[in-house]
DNA sequence: AATTTGCGTAACCAATCGGTTACTTATATA
DNA sequence: TATATAAGTAACCGATTGGTTACGCAAATT
């Protein structure tokens, strides 16, 4: 299944199995384990971040090791990079001028 | 009412109006006319995003002009930089390889 | 061989989401 | 003054979300 990456990461739960999981790589139970919500709650959200490619999975006998896939979060960074320019260094006063500026503009 | 950023940027039109306001701002209407979803739709997203910071608004007689601001995607951009590293330049070769070797480590 | 462990999945639930139409109010305009 | 326009809001809807408990199955342990 296709899933937007942008909704995997809205869920807060599931930043924090990837803040764990860039940690360290663990098997589910030891996911859970961190958690107060039940195993099979953590089942989901691990298989939401597969779906969308966040974190991959390798079988070893009866369990499932988790590990964090960083690369689809170039999406969300790549995206966020655009409007970089609006809150970041010197060009922060010049940003707020033109955006003042557009506004009387069009508000005329 | 307080709103998370990463769930506010979640839905595709959202991120799309935030991308329209960047370019110039809109009175609610003109963002409308842009969608082919109905005007109170449209109204109920920029109420989600005036909620988290993402936009703000200035009444101008009847007319509610929408502007973007970025401030809050530092949020966004600061999650996601904290694994920068695991995909950009030439550490991803040694990101790589410290991963494997935490897996093997661990999987033992 | 019997039991424990790791984990997927089904069935269910309440809450939230993203959309609609219908209505209202306030400001501009003819 | 009558009318058109900008936009909030309420009521409603089906789909999705994030959680639960209960169950089943395969692998490991005793």
């Amino acid at each position: 299944m296709r899933r937007d990456v942008f909704q995997a990461i809205a869920d807060p739960t599931r930043r924090e199995i990837i803040g764990m999981l860039a940690h360290k790589s663990l098997n589910l139970n030891n996911v859970a384990d961190q958690f107060t919500i039940s195993r099979p709650a953590i089942s989901k959200h691990i298989k939401i971040l597969t779906e969308c490619g966040l974190v991959t999975i390798t079988q070893q006998g009866r369990e499932r090791y988790c590990h964090a896939d960083f690369g689809k979060l170039k999406q969300v960074a790549d995206w966020t990079a655009r409007y970089q320019k609006f809150w970041t260094s010197k060009l922060d006063a010049l940003g707020a001028f033109l955006e003042t500026d557009k506004k009387q503009d069009q508000q005329k």
